[in-house]
DNA sequence: AAAGAAATTTGACATAAGTGAAGGAGATGT
DNA sequence: ACATCTCCTTCACTTATGTCAAATTTCTTT
């Protein structure tokens, strides 16, 4: 691959790092590419390695055997996702998909075991990185079981308007899925 | 604190360190006691350690605004909880109680980074402690958005039995609680 | 053991949100 | 420009689950 360790430094989960260790990273990250809508990894899958993301977005959901989906999260540009199951040795705890074309890096969990074996600054970032998805997930728990629809949708609008500025909001992702996101149906989110 | 090494060990967190990971372990633990129904730390305090539970149990929850709570997960002997805040800074994510009288060791946020900082070991086994929790709240958005509350609770009981083996499964906690747990509320859970 | 408090169950009712179907609106490709 | 397809919205209806209140059981405490 043929990033340099600047862009490497970029991702969050990076910062700070040896110099030693962009080099090691950047010998054992194996960059891949995804269609708009193809599959990354299903629930279940082994789990050999995990991700992140250079470019485009990727969708971490559940899906219930009837097809309706609950998105845990998106992941956009310097976003890792599958770390879980580098830690736990068992499969996948969801299904993966790229919304948008991507180019992700992947990283081979004993590899890269071995250079959190020698560099605690990375081992301090994943667990913050780690630490930071447990929050949001419990916000997630908190909203679906204790908010209703509306609080939901007013929380989301909310945290976009901050991001904004300006008196009106930019969707970044379809209708359909804001609902999905919101753990709700498309029909529900319309009349909201 | 008297702890042994022994002690300490049995903690999962904590197998397999080195020796003189124990002896700073025993140096920066603080053993703390609380009664039946004592509060440990409220949503958004400052977090400035995380704790281990030596016995008794330990709920981690959220509460609305209304007073409905939904428990994220029971703590027990040997168990690990409030570490969330130790990598990402800010405050607790969530509630902490004791349910049952219960002491615990306190870990200072300073000192067990740097305990981390020398041995990877205590990092892998912190990462795969985050990484089981993940895991677990996944599952829990997963059966709040895609479960109704009767699948929620044949999961509930089916776990239960896995556990007990026997025809008959002994509850642990009371059904208020465990309607709290599930996501709903004791009338609902009763009908069930 | 009796009395009181707390937890659980049951009932009648209200309501948020899902279902299935149909109509529109916007995008995409020929 | 047309046809098609997908996404979004709206409608009528159903249903799971929460609310409020009362009855009952179980647990404490005196």
């Amino acid at each position: 691959m043929e990033e340099t360790p600047g862009q490497l430094a970029r991702i969050s989960l990076f910062s700070g790092l040896l110099q030693a260790q962009y080099d090691a990273l950047s010998r054992i990250g194996i960059k891949r590419s995804y269609r708009k809508g193809e599959r990354i990894f299903s629930e279940d899958d082994e789990g050999t390695g995990f991700y992140v993301v250079c470019a485009g977005r990727v969708k971490i959901f559940k899906i219930s055997p009837e097809g309706k989906e609950q998105i845990l999260h998106f992941c956009g540009s310097g976003d890792s996702f599958g770390e879980v199951s580098v830690f736990t040795g068992q499969g996948f705890p969801a299904d993966a998909v790229a919304t948008l074309p991507s180019t992700v890096l992947f990283f081979p969990r004993a590899a890269f075991v071995g250079l959190i074996r020698k560099d605690p600054t990375l081992a301090l970032n994943m667990m913050a990185q780690l630490s930071k998805r447990l929050r949001q997930f419990a916000g997630l728990i908190e909203d679906l079981s204790l908010k209703e629809v509306p609080g939901r949708l007013a929380k989301y609008l909310l945290y976009l308007s901050g991001r904004d500025g300006k008196g009106t909001v930019n969707l970044d992702v379809s209708k359909g899925q804001l609902a999905a996101l919101l753990g709700t149906i498309p029909e529900t989110l319309s009349r909201i």
